[in-house]
DNA sequence: ATTAATTATGACAAAAATAGTAACATATTT
DNA sequence: AAATATGTTACTATTTTTGTCATAATTAAT
């Protein structure tokens, strides 16, 4: 078993880590190349960001897109929910139920405490935890590129 | 986002619960009911759990399916790990491809944390905590359908 | 031995979710 | 108005998941 994202949430970590190295404003062309994104899909991608409130973007010659606020003011958790919608903890694990408003299943109050050892992780990392840190795939791929 | 399981994971979930508050050996025609698991998917469900050592079948006449030991010795991570395959923490958050060996993406140490907050929960909880609880769902419908 | 009851397994089909593309619309600057 | 960007919606192909069917293997009772 993986606990994965979707492609979609692999793509908004890798757009979200880019630009918070990058500080500037970069456009969606570049943004794709870097962080290997297909470019149409970004377009979708970015606009999700946009209205979530994590990046800002701007139409029109020498527009293009970038964090609306500090790296360390942008959680995994933010990242996440813009990227795949917000997390909905009263979804039941043991049925294809909500759970909690009524009768709860057996495991509903454990279940509730899983998820939030889950979301408090994600609310402790930030985009600036990564900035700074290790080589990057995209640093390694393009060093490999080079020879 | 939800956090959920499989259909397969949420069936083995039921059936393994029914099973801890059953005590005793059950024929899967009737796990099929009491659970509400689909009978021939359950089949292969049970073959599963069978394999991986958390219950005890046996074919033919008065046969079926019991736990292979005490409901307070088989943890949550190990039925969803039956039903759903081993939990692979080496797969990459940010990329589709593994993390660690060679060059780890910029979140692999973070992500391993995270991840392993979720198994060490999965570690703390039996099935134990799930036989004396609230009242089912199962037992919930049965009452309904009384009227 | 024969029969009936029961689990075990592998191939297949249907349905649903995911990923990606294409086309078109809107906004901004020069 | 022309050029450069992003924003939005609908569609298509692919993959994954879910479930079914048919059949084999196992066990117990007679």
């Amino acid at each position: 078993m993986r606990l994965e994202l979707s492609s979609e949430g692999r793509y908004a970590l890798r757009a979200l880590v880019y630009l918070a190295r990058s500080g500037e404003r970069e456009k969606a062309d570049r943004i794709s190349e870097e962080a290997r994104v297909p470019r149409r899909l970004l377009a979708r991608l970015l606009a999700k960001l946009s209205h979530a409130g994590l990046v800002e973007s701007q139409a029109g010659r020498g527009g293009g897109s970038a964090l609306a606020r500090p790296p360390g003011e942008i959680t995994l958790r933010d990242a996440v929910e813009a990227a795949e919608g917000p997390f909905d903890v009263t979804h039941c694990i043991m049925e294809e139920r909500i759970c909690g408003t009524g009768q709860p299943c057996a495991m509903h109050d454990a279940w509730i405490e899983g998820q939030n050892a889950i979301l408090e992780y994600l609310d402790s990392q930030t985009l600036d935890d990564f900035v700074e840190d290790t080589v990057s795939h995209t640093d390694w791929a393009q060093r490999r590129s080079r020879g």
